[in-house]
DNA sequence: AGACGACACTTTGCATGCAATCAAGCATAA
DNA sequence: TTATGCTTGATTGCATGCAAAGTGTCGTCT
């Protein structure tokens, strides 16, 4: 039998991989500076991965390099994030017309069982969170992946990763979730149809409500 | 008087910016291997600027890199392309109609004058392909800045660079760089009269247009 | 002759040392 | 007291050495 590979990939890639979970999982807030060493002794390596890691996360507009200023985690502010969103809601919304002519039934049940898995939930606690974010990302990570456009998937990484307590607002709200869900039970219907239209709209403006719910809660905080 | 700074920026951002012109200029044809060994000696530094170079160039979709494999420039194949100009016509046509409500009278202005440097071109030189090509590229260029979205602009970078020579043959042909200097002064027209939705679709149809004249070379050239 | 395996060479990926630069704190002068 | 310049410590960015993995070649065996 095939043993696991002991090393798959870089040691580079293992870290960026890493360091984005980190901080997209909030334990490295925004404005945190990123020292090359402090990371490289966490991570086990020198720091010449540590930084190749740090230039792919800027990629995704996760960190900001200054030269010979060092790394900090990206700050949002509403603009950003509602720029970010709107990119999103094109970008998905495309990948959904994409998809709804190559899904295939494998899909279809994935995205069904996402939706499942969201479902039932009620409570608030954190574990409860945690699964709703988890089941929102697989659903939206198989339709992009269902849309077969690599460049597609690529530019959305760029606007893909931000940090989880951002998201957590959505779920905090019994409100959204239920709409959410309503709402990816909608694209998932589309989907079925085989109608790119249905998918698209019911995606983009799945994507915009999380843009206006997300500015009516920062609003109500700064307010 | 203030005098040029020695150093703007890094050596790798520098290495990253000749090494992308050469790739799109066409030096480096897809396929060929980047050593990085022979690449520091060309850029004067050692191998470790010229890594981080390439792994962002590995973001921008002009190499790919395989672990322990190196770097190669990425080959385009019909799909490849499909895939990315269909990309770059929703994520222009999206910048577009955010630039209708943005753009600036110096922004008309800089568009009118990327059109016209188009405008009285005939021969089919290598010098005047390039002028029409750079001409081209400010154009979008301005269009993408006017839509003041950062994270548009960043998405657009993973499907912004492709080699010259593709570019190319939609300059070689006549018929072709009329019909994309009319879609250009569409574009204006529309942004200047204020209407997203008159720049938004005559962005897309101008990239959709771009996309379908690429298909068919390609066809002609296999068939 | 063709296929297979061992060996040497090449190249990557990582660790580490070093110079350049930045910030921060302290002394000094107005 | 406040502003300015120096100095020290910290941190980045780059160069280089080294081990590991990959590639190609040559010899051998069938």
């Amino acid at each position: 039998m095939a043993s696991a590979p002991v090393t798959v990939g870089t040691n580079a890639e293992r870290v960026y991989d890493d360091l984005r979970t980190a901080i997209i999982g909030g334990e490295f807030p925004p404005g945190v500076r990123l020292r090359t060493e402090a990371l490289s002794e966490r991570f086990g390596t020198s720091r010449t991965p540590v930084r190749e890691a740090l230039v792919l996360l800027e990629g995704d507009g996760l960190v900001e390099i200054e030269p010979r200023r060092g790394a900090v985690v990206r700050s949002f502010d509403a603009a950003d994030l509602i720029d970010l969103y709107e990119v999103r809601a094109v970008l998905e919304a495309r990948a959904a017309a994409l998809a709804a002519a190559r899904v295939t039934q494998e899909d279809l049940v994935a995205l069904d069982q996402a939706c499942d898995r969201a479902e039932g939930l009620t409570g608030g606690t954190r574990k409860t969170v945690e699964t709703l974010i988890a089941a929102n990302e697989d659903f939206h990570r198989t339709v992009v992946a269902a849309a077969g456009s690599p460049r597609l998937a690529a530019a959305l990484r760029t606007v893909a990763g931000i940090p989880r307590p951002f998201k957590a607002v959505f779920w905090a709200v019994s409100d959204e979730r239920a709409r959410s869900l309503a709402a990816h039970r909608e694209i998932v219907a589309g989907l079925r149809a085989g109608s790119a239209e249905r998918a698209e709209c019911a995606m983009r403006l799945h994507v915009l409500t999380a843009r206006d719910f997300l500015i009516e809660v920062m609003h109500d905080r700064t307010a």
